[in-house]
Parts: C-alpha cells; structure tokens; sequence
DNA sequence: CTAGGGTTAG
C-alpha cells in the first residue's frame, strides 16, 4: 500500500523553485510503460547518481506518482534518502525524510534503518538516537529492526564519542534488536568503545563474540594501538587467524602514531614481502613513520612507491609526503610536492607552512599562509597558526608574530591554546622581551604548561635571566618532574652566570630523581645508506682515529680563517685548554668531519642530532661551509640548519 | 550495514 505524499515537501523548503530539471530518464518513453521492475531498476540508477537537488526532486515527484510494486519502494526511497542526505551543504531536513519514510505503509524496516541512517548524515550528533526513539514510540513493537539500524547508533557514537551514547546503543540493541549475537552490530559497538577510549568495554564484547571475523580483530589491534598500548595490540595482531591488508595497516599505523617508526616500517616491509597490496593508507603509514626518522633515502623509497601505485594524487598520501620532506631537511622537495598537487586543504597548507617555519624560512611561511586564505580560500585552524607563529618566532618577527595572533582570535575565531601561548612566548623571549613573555604567561586565560614555562626557561637561558629560571623553573619541576631538559637548562642558565654551587644544588635534585642527562648523539646517513651514529668524546667508530685527525687538521684550517672557539659553550667549571677539548669532541662536529671525510668537498652533508646545537658547533659550520664550499644540513630537536657560503638559514635565531 | 589515514609544541 502506498499512501502518497501531500505536497512535495522539498517545494516549501528552498524559495525561489529551481526550474524544472532535464529527467535522466528515457526520453520520449511514457513512463508508465516500462515493465515496473524494469523502472524501479532505472529509477533507482537515476536516484544513485542523480548529483543535485532539482534531480532528486523531479525523481521524488515521479516516484510518489508512478505505479510501483511496494516491495520496490522502500529501497528506492532509502537511496533518495542517502543521496538527500550526501548533497553538500545538506538540503533535506528531518520532517522531510520521515514523511518520506511515512509515505510507505506498514511502516518498512529497511527503510527505518535508511532513515535512522539519514539522521546520522545530516550531521547533529546523535541524531539518531532521537529519531531512534521516535519511531519506538510511533511504532513500538509494530516495527521490528534491522541490524545495521543497530550499526548505525554505535556509528553515531562513534562519531560523537559519547561513551553513554556507545552504552545506549549497546543496550538497544541487546533489548531491542536482540541483535547480542549479530557479528556486525558487534563489531560496530567495538568501534564505538574504542573511540570513546573504552578499551575494557570494547575487549568485553570482542571477548563473547562467537563469530569473530577479521573486523574484529582488527578494532581490539586499534583500540590496543589507540591506547598506545602497542604490546598487546602485537599480541592480539599475532593470534588474529585470518589478517587482511587493513589488520596489517592497523599495525603500521599503530606504530606510527606510538613513536615507533623503525617498527611501523618493518611491518610495512612485511607486508610487501607477502606480496599485498598497498593502498594509500597503509602507505600514509610508511610515510608518517618516515618522516619521523628522518630518514633520506627511506624517504625517496616511500615517494617511488606513491607514485608507481598512482596514490601520489591523494591529499592524505600527498600531504604526508610534504610533511616527511620537510622533516627529512629536503625543504625544496616538500615544496615541489607541494605545488605539484592538484587538490590541498588545511593539512596540505599547514604541514607545508610548518615545514618552511621549521626550516627558517618564515617569509615563504607567510606568504603561503597569505595565499592560502586569500586565494585559495582554505580555512586556517589552529595547527595552521601553531605554524605561522612559529614562522615568526624562528625568524624574530615580533611586529608579524602579535598581528598573526590577534588575527588567529578575531578575524578566524580561533581561542588560543596553551600551544599558541607558547609559541608566543617563545617569540617574544627569542626576542630578548623576556619580561613581556612573563606578562604574556600572568594573562594567559588557560592553565600554562609545561611547553609555556619551558619556552619561557628557554627564553631565560639565552639572555642570561638566571634569576626569573629559578621561578620559572619552579612551575616546570611541578609539571614535568621527570624531564631532564627543564633540569639541564636551568643548569646551563646557572653555570653561564658563574653560580656553581646554585649548579650543584640542580645537580643533586637530578641525581634525588634518578635523572641522567640524554647523552648528545648525531647520525649520519652515509652514501652506503648505513647511518653512523656519533656520541660526543666517543670512540667507537672503527674510524674514529681518521675522523680525529681530520677534524683537528679542520679546526687548525678555520682558525686561520679567524675562527675562535666559543669556550662559553662548555657549561663545566674547567680550564680553557680542557673546554676546547671537549669542544671538539661534541657529537655534531664528528659527525661533520666523517662525513666531509667519505663524501668530499662540494657535497652536501645531513647531519641529525637529539640536542639543540651548541653556538660553538654553529660557528665551526658557518665558516666550514664557506671555506670547504659544502651545505651542510643539520636538524637538531628543534628546527633545520641549513649552512651555506658562511651563512645559517636561521640567522641566529635558534 | 561492521575494521585501518595526514598537519602543531619548549
């Protein structure tokens, strides 16, 4: 039986009525026809691809008018639905639908679940838990439901991360649906805990499920990987019977996201061994894993194998490897990337302006960011300006840096987070305005943490502020008891102002928490693609006498160029003889001399620490790249160094 | 109808 509907209701919503639209229907063929399931089969092509609102409207108009089987209806309706639904921005509100699904009597299941899944996109979160509600109380137990109405609650949870809201669903669906054994809604109610960060629920329904398949699996790897709890997600993952390319993915993105890209990149590996296929999130995966370590030839290895599967052109995949150059110190082939994609939006700008920030190219940053507003029409978020501030604060733009963070809250409505703070913080104590970063950390309207107070000790340790890195130390030994950083710096700030015994106090406090400062190590990705690894002073390379003697016979070359160690860079109470000594067994410059060693002159040379650069070592490469005629390219924790012709990308903002 | 994705920080 259907009942037809009164009035269009789409005519009422949108003022003035689009003209009638060209049908996508046989032309000339009077519909009525067609055989009807020969017309059911074309309408419901039509209602598939039809892209706008006038399409869909005439479809509605024929639909409601030409003679269906029944049977056929509720499925074409629940393609209308969805198509409604995926238009942007959305056009049919909630009344429409429901008289749509009111037009077919008794009241469909399939279609209650169309609806239900209407309800889910068109966006209010947990909309269709009222719909869900509605229909129970209109229909009660007239209305039995399918299992994916059931999916799409939990999705809806999913989607809103209310864990009351995964527990609704869950429950609904038991006392409801009866559907506690239905592998699909179980599956989708283990999504929905794990988003809402629930692992023990998640593990609890997994755990009774009769019929696991590899979907399940797969969500307890994920909730496990999302927890950061990579060992029993490798547990899991090991015992999971039947694994298919999006359980090996899971792996590789778990490691990637937990800080462990070495891991990520061997499962990777793994899975290409097994001859599966790779798609472009399991090479996102690879790609993030790479940018973390840096690694160049790892790198143009991932990006060969982007372009040979054709994923190049997809934003996630093209947006990960303009992050991973620029993070591997090869700025100008992050830029390449980037102006070779034809489709960027906010993650493509802002890894590319956070990628110029970090390598001290703030004006490029800028503009970029100016071109991405103005002209492209992307809007910014607060990674985008955690980018552009950073840009001004690497480069000293004061003036650029308060006029981006005024423009973050009042032209884009962005709130400031503690991150922001810090970025300002971090400028205007680069800029030596320590006493205006104090002011700026005493308004702050959220609770300063430990990246505020650390730019602000940061801050203090450049321009000699010992006094205010006591107290800002204080606040930092609160937050971050167990950094070492905060400790050392707070050390170096006290050994620079010549107050040793206030040094050894520091000391002793480290030694109460068991601290032990990391030691300096610098890597070196050689020709071979072996990477040596240097500590400062060590000798453990089996080349370490040549290095040695290459380094001293450097050192001896540069200071006939006018180099003069900065002996102020050795924060120990030793004699000046000792403090060039030590000088010169610093990580970096062993690293340096290695590889002028191997690769020669003109070369360019890339060089990885874990420690910010010592002025010292700054020098020595300054006046290195000039006299050898290398580049040379370090990334300490920080941001990129790049020294050429005598002079450093960061201008001595570091 | 159910599983895997990218950018930020001293």
């Amino acid at each position: 039986m259907v009942r037809l509907i009164p009035r269009p209701p789409l005519a009422r919503l949108h003022a003035p009525p689009p003209p009638p639209p060209p049908p996508r229907l046989p032309a000339g063929l009077p519909l009525p026809l067609l055989p009807a399931p020969a017309l059911a089969a074309t309408l419901l092509e039509a209602v598939s691809s039809s892209p706008s609102l006038p399409h869909l409207r005439h479809l509605h108009a024929l639909l409601v008018r030409v003679p269906l089987p029944a049977t056929s209806l509720p499925f074409l309706f629940s393609r209308l639905l969805r198509r409604l639904a995926a238009l942007q921005p959305p056009h049919a509100p909630l009344p429409y639908a429901l008289n749509v699904f009111s037009a077919v009597s008794p009241p469909d299941p399939f279609l209650a679940a169309a609806l239900l899944r209407f309800a889910f996109l068109t966006q209010p979160p947990l909309l269709p838990f009222r719909v869900f509600s509605y229909l129970r109380g209109a229909h009660g137990t007239e209305l039995p439901f399918l299992p994916f109405a059931f999916s799409t609650l939990a999705k809806s949870a999913t989607a809103s991360r209310s864990l009351l809201a995964a527990a609704a669903a869950h429950a609904v669906s038991v006392l409801v649906g009866g559907f506690d054994r239905h592998r699909f809604v179980e599956n989708s109610l283990i999504s929905a805990y794990v988003a809402c960060g629930d692992v023990g629920a998640a593990r609890k329904v997994f755990d009774e499920m009769v019929a696991k398949d590899v979907i399940s699996w797969t969500s307890i790897v994920v909730a496990y990987s999302r927890s950061g709890d990579m060992r029993s997600a490798e547990e899991v993952f090991g015992r999971c019977p039947v694994k298919d390319m999006v359980a090996w993915t899971a792996m590789v993105t778990g490691y990637a996201q937990n800080a462990m890209p070495v891991k990520a990149l061997e499962v990777f590996d793994g899975m290409e061994a097994l001859g599966m296929v790779i798609d472009e999130v399991s090479l996102t995966g690879a790609i993030s894993a790479c940018a973390q370590l840096g690694a160049v030839r790892r790198a143009a290895w991932v990006q060969e194998i982007a372009e040979r599967t054709g994923f190049g052109n997809n934003v996630v995949v093209g947006s990960g490897l303009v992050d991973m150059y620029a993070k591997c110190g090869l700025i100008d082939e992050a830029s390449k990337v980037f102006h070779g994609m034809q489709e960027k939006n906010v993650y493509t700008y802002s890894s590319m302006i956070a990628g110029l920030a970090s390598h001290g190219r703030a004006s490029e940053a800028i503009a970029l960011f100016k071109e991405m507003v103005d002209r492209a029409n992307v809007e910014p978020n607060h990674v985008t300006f955690i980018g552009v501030l950073t840009a001004c604060s690497h480069a000293g733009m004061v003036g650029e840096g308060r006029y981006y963070f005024a423009q973050m809250k009042d032209r884009y409505g962005i709130i400031p987070s503690a991150d922001h703070y810090a970025c300002m913080v971090d400028l205007f104590g680069r800029a030596g305005l320590v006493d205006e970063a104090l002011d700026l950390v005493r308004s702050m309207t959220v609770k300063p943490h430990g990246g505020v107070w650390g730019a602000l000790l940061g801050a203090c340790r450049i321009h000699g502020k010992s006094e205010i890195a006591k107290v800002v130390a204080e606040h930092l030994f609160k937050l971050e008891p167990e950094s070492v950083g905060n400790y050392v710096l707070l050390s170096n700030t006290l050994a620079s102002a010549g107050k040793w015994d206030e040094v050894s106090k520091v000391r002793i406090l480290m030694r109460k928490h068991r601290l032990k400062k990391d030691p300096a190590v610098s890597l070196f990705e050689g020709r071979d693609g072996l990477v040596h690894q240097f500590f400062a002073s060590d000798n453990v390379h089996p080349r370490t006498q040549e290095i040695k003697k290459a380094l001293l016979d450097l050192v001896a070359k540069l200071k006939l160029e006018g180099y003069v160690p900065i002996l102020s860079s050795i924060v120990y109470d030793v004699n000046d003889e000792e403090k060039e000594r030590l000088l010169m067994g610093h990580s970096e410059k062993l690293a340096l001399s290695f590889g002028l060693l191997t690769l020669g002159s003109g070369c360019t040379i890339r060089i990885i620490k874990n420690l910010r650069i010592c002025d010292d070592c700054h020098l020595f490469m300054r006046l290195l790249s000039r006299v050898e005629s290398v580049e040379i390219v370090v990334r300490d924790n920080m941001r990129f160094h790049h020294f050429k012709n005598g002079e450093c990308s960061c201008g001595g903002f570091w």
